[in-house]
RNA sequence: GCAUAGGUGGCGAAAUUGGUAGACGCGCCAGCCUUAGGAGCUGGUUUCCGCGAGGAAGUGAGGGUUCGAGUCCCUCCCUGUGCACCA
């Protein structure tokens, strides 16, 4: 009885053996030498509750494959691992069972260690990073300050230090900086909600509807990188979905502002005023149609427009109490109600004041309504309801006027809206500032604190990290306040600054923050005098392949980019570096439950990672996932599937401990292996891996078949090895080989090897195959012409017919045409 | 609506980029082995016609270019994903 392929016996054992002799260690380089590095990335993991996702093994074996690959070929291959830890749900986990989110972190991360570490990854663990330890949270406290100390200058197009600012009022232009914005808010539970938690309008906890509220929070200034952040996109390696995702995100238009004059209605202008006097205001409009403007035939503004509120306070509105309780209901209004109400626009109209078209000197009406964003453009459009569907749909359903108009040309109507001093040419972006604070606890603390005599004061990096404070309670508060707020003895400090009596900051940071910088740490993941240093970020950046889900396009991709950017401009990252973080983004698709829905717990048809290496092991695991279909594209779980996978490793075995090596091969199974090997290297560089493990199992067929040569067989075993490490390891090892396979030299093709002497000639007439004959590789045009005449099949067909064109296609096939 | 990825056997999918459509795997069928098989091995498996050699049809629909189209061009339809009253 022959010995059985066991898995898990090899597997542990390999495992071991790797971790002793940290063969998947990344060794700092001299940055002269950084074309022999190769610094592979995936997106760190948040260590859930619910342990690993049948997803991550997908993007992690992706690239452990590349990684292996690039190692064999010579490599300096960084491909570390971390954790991705403050956030959410383990604060909301450690709230329900009333532990501390520290140690519900700590045991995550020990289960997704165990897991990860189970599957064989050649992750260099040296380098592990976790956002939540004190010692890499002190640099991201560190960033955030850097970010509050810089502005953007417009005329460098870059980032500056404050210190070099020249003007009033630089508190107005820092990066980091704090302003009223909106905040998601439940009221049953009476508690502030990231966008995360507040999606579809609802709240994730109650599943009530949430409302808006107005609160003071920190801002990152994004919105000064949307050119960059745009254009910079041209000179990196991204997937065109990607780029278009961004790109819709950024949402640059290009047009013009247009000022129309405000004056009260002909009819309500008493006989002694002259018209001029009569104007008591312009409101700009946006617009990237102005070309259209002969169209306009009323103005909207949004509800929330300043100049709503001035004109109230004026008296200038005769239905005030009508346009007030519409302000308030839309303020109030949560996006669910929106999204409720999109059969049909709401509006009010101002009474008692009216536009003029500044084209057709025509009186027009204002209005407001929620279709008009306050944050878009200038919070007022002129409707041009011939030309626009929304506004043909609002003037259809308050009867106003639709006024058919020639286009006028583009080019023109610029200059003539500028040369009349009436507007002029605009850049719009839907990119909004990033909202930076959270009312949590489980996050980075600000490192800023208040003082009476000194304003707002960051603290000095010897003061950092500022530790979040160790407590047994954390709830969030009824008030909207962080729940550090109610930590009277931590809040109250002193001024670094004039040591006077202060208060801390007690918003948070979001998860988004320690995300942004990660891979930056991974180059020097234990030092404690700078983030990273210089030299080290010399040799590893950039990334040079980043690969995530689809879901962190707009926001982590996009943060992450401009939070490098800002490092850059303030030269904390070397300008060698390049001023992109990742010269190539590709990203793996879902791994949906058996049937092609979504997996999830309510469905419950969740696959457990566990249960498959403990049942398979994590070779034929590994290769599932990539056999499964192309990595860009869904694919729903087959667990009769890995069964394949399972039949196709044990053939392996079998042909590597039961078969007879033969002394001498056939030229077909010479050429083939050399085939194998350059589609195997081709497609693995292509991420293509689905072909890449289906080749292998077309040679492991043959071989077993036909029986192979040691020099066979240490080639296949080196092609394997990236795919399936373990069991690539254990024969290599049984061929007697002392250094590990997986440092062994990548095989490369020899393309005279894949060379035959002979090949099938395929004959077709009128484009139908009618014969394959065999035939010499190096046959001539005229011969091959003539034995594809000569073929009986092919006669039938031709029928005595001359015919009008015969094609030759070297080494494929004959095409005769009647 | 805008953007983006797709549509190929019973199923997951291949197709050297304009050259034999369906590789590889699942499932199914037959055979072998076995006390047994929901294990393993070998062979077969797009559909239709035919005992067979062989023939016909066939890549979401319809046109076109070409000796030859899953692939290129035009006009549509459907599905997934992202953003969305962004002026």
């Amino acid at each position: 009885m022959n010995e059985r392929y066991s898995p898990h016996e090899i597997e542990s054992k390999w495992q071991a053996t790797w971790e002793e002799d940290g063969i998947y260690h990344a060794k700092d380089g001299d940055p002269r030498h950084r074309d022999e590095k190769f610094y592979g990335l995936i997106e760190f993991p948040y260590p859930s509750g619910e342990g690993l996702h049948v997803g991550h093994p997908r993007s992690y074996t992706a690239l452990d494959i590349m990684m292996r690959k690039k190692r064999m070929e010579g490599k300096n291959v960084l491909y570390p691992i971390g954790w991705d830890a403050f956030g959410l749900p383990t604060e909301n986990f450690a709230i329900k069972h009333k532990i501390k989110p520290q140690d519900a972190t700590a045991k995550n991360v020990a289960n997704f260690t165990r897991q990860l570490k189970s599957l064989g990854f050649g992750f260099d663990w040296s380098r592990e990073i976790n956002t939540t330890d004190p010692a890499y949270y002190k640099w991201t406290q560190w960033m955030f300050l850097k970010f509050y100390d810089a502005f953007y200058d417009e005329e460098q197009d870059r980032a500056r230090p404050i210190s070099e600012f020249v003007g009033e009022d630089p508190d107005a232009h820092r990066l980091a900086f704090k302003a009223k914005t909106e905040i998601n808010w439940c009221p049953s539970c009476k508690i502030g909600l990231a966008n995360e938690e507040a999606q579809g309008g609802v709240c994730e906890r109650c599943g009530g509807p949430v409302e808006k509220r107005e609160k003071e929070q920190w801002m990152l200034r994004i919105t000064k990188y949307a050119d960059r952040l745009l254009n910079d996109l041209e000179s990196v390696d991204y997937l065109e979905r990607i780029k278009s995702q961004q790109t819709n995100w950024i949402g640059k238009s290009e047009g013009a502002y247009v000022d129309f004059e405000i004056r009260p209605p002909f009819s309500a202008r008493s006989s002694a005023s002259s018209d001029n006097d009569s104007v008591f205001g312009t409101i700009r409009v946006f617009t990237t149609r102005p070309d259209t403007i002969d169209g306009a035939t009323f103005l909207v503004m949004a509800p929330e427009h300043g100049m709503v509120a001035t004109w109230l306070s004026e008296g200038r509105i005769t239905n005030a109490k009508q346009v007030q309780d519409y302000q308030a209901k839309a303020i109030t209004k949560s996006d669910l109600d929106r999204q409720r109400e999109d059969k049909g626009k709401t509006g009010v109209e101002l009474k008692g004041v009216q536009a003029i078209n500044p084209a057709t000197q025509e009186e027009i009406p204002v209005w407001i309504a929620d279709y008009v964003l306050a944050g878009y453009g200038t919070g007022a459009i002129m409707a041009v309801p011939a030309y626009d569907e929304r506004d043909r749909d609002f003037a259809d359903q308050f009867k106003l006027p639709i006024v058919e108009t020639p286009l006028r040309d583009m080019a023109e109507t610029l200059s003539w809206v500028e040369n009349r001093g009436i507007g002029e040419r605009a850049t719009t972006y839907r990119l909004r500032d990033w909202v930076f604070s959270r009312q949590r606890y489980w996050g980075e603390p600000i490192p800023l604190v208040y003082c009476d005599a000194c304003g707002t004061v960051p603290l000095s990096i010897s003061d950092l990290p500022l530790l979040l404070p160790d407590v047994e309670v954390y709830e969030p508060t009824d008030t909207g306040e962080s729940p550090l707020a109610g930590m009277t003895e931590w809040v109250h400090t002193t001024c670094p600054t004039c040591k006077g009596p202060a208060k801390r900051e007690t918003d948070t940071m979001p998860n988004w923050a320690g995300s942004s910088w990660y891979f930056l740490r991974y180059c020097d993941p234990k030092n404690n005098d700078a983030f990273a240093d210089a030299e080290k970020l010399k040799y590893w950046m950039p990334v040079d392949l980043y690969n995530g889900g689809m879901e962190h396009t707009t926001l982590h991709l996009l943060y992450s980019r401009f939070w490098y950017k800002v490092l850059f401009d303030l030269e904390y990252i070397p300008k060698s570096c390049g001023s992109e973080p990742y010269s190539m983004r590709r990203s793996h698709a879902l791994i949906l439950g058996e049937g092609g829905i979504k997996m999830s717990k309510s469905k419950g048809n969740v696959v457990n990672p566990d249960d498959i290496v403990n049942e398979y092991g994590a070779d034929i695991f590994r290769i599932y996932e990539m056999f499964i279909g192309p990595f860009d594209q869904d694919a729903p779980w087959n667990t009769r599937g890995i069964q394949g996978v399972k039949r196709f490793l044990e053939k392996v075995w079998r042909v590597y401990t039961e078969d007879e090596t033969p002394q001498s091969e056939s030229e077909e199974c010479v050429s083939l292996i050399h085939k194998t090997a350059q589609k195997v290297g081709d497609d693995i560089e292509s991420m293509d891996f689905n072909t890449a493990v289906s080749t292998l199992m077309v040679m492991t067929n043959e071989m077993a078949k036909q029986g192979a040569s040691l020099t066979t067989r240490e080639m296949f075993c080196k092609l394997l090895a990236p795919f399936a490490p373990h069991l690539s390891e254990e024969l290599w090892s049984r061929m007697g080989y002392t250094d590990s396979v997986h440092v062994s030299a990548w095989p490369k093709a020899d393309s005279s090897k894949i060379h035959r002497d002979t090949f099938e000639l395929v004959i077709q007439v009128d484009g139908k195959v009618r014969d394959k004959i065999m035939v010499s590789s190096d046959i001539s045009e005229e011969l091959a012409k003539e034995k594809a005449l000569a073929s009986e099949n092919v006669q039938k067909f031709v029928k005595n017919r001359q015919p009008s064109r015969i094609v030759y296609v070297p080494g494929r096939l004959v095409s005769i045409a009647i």
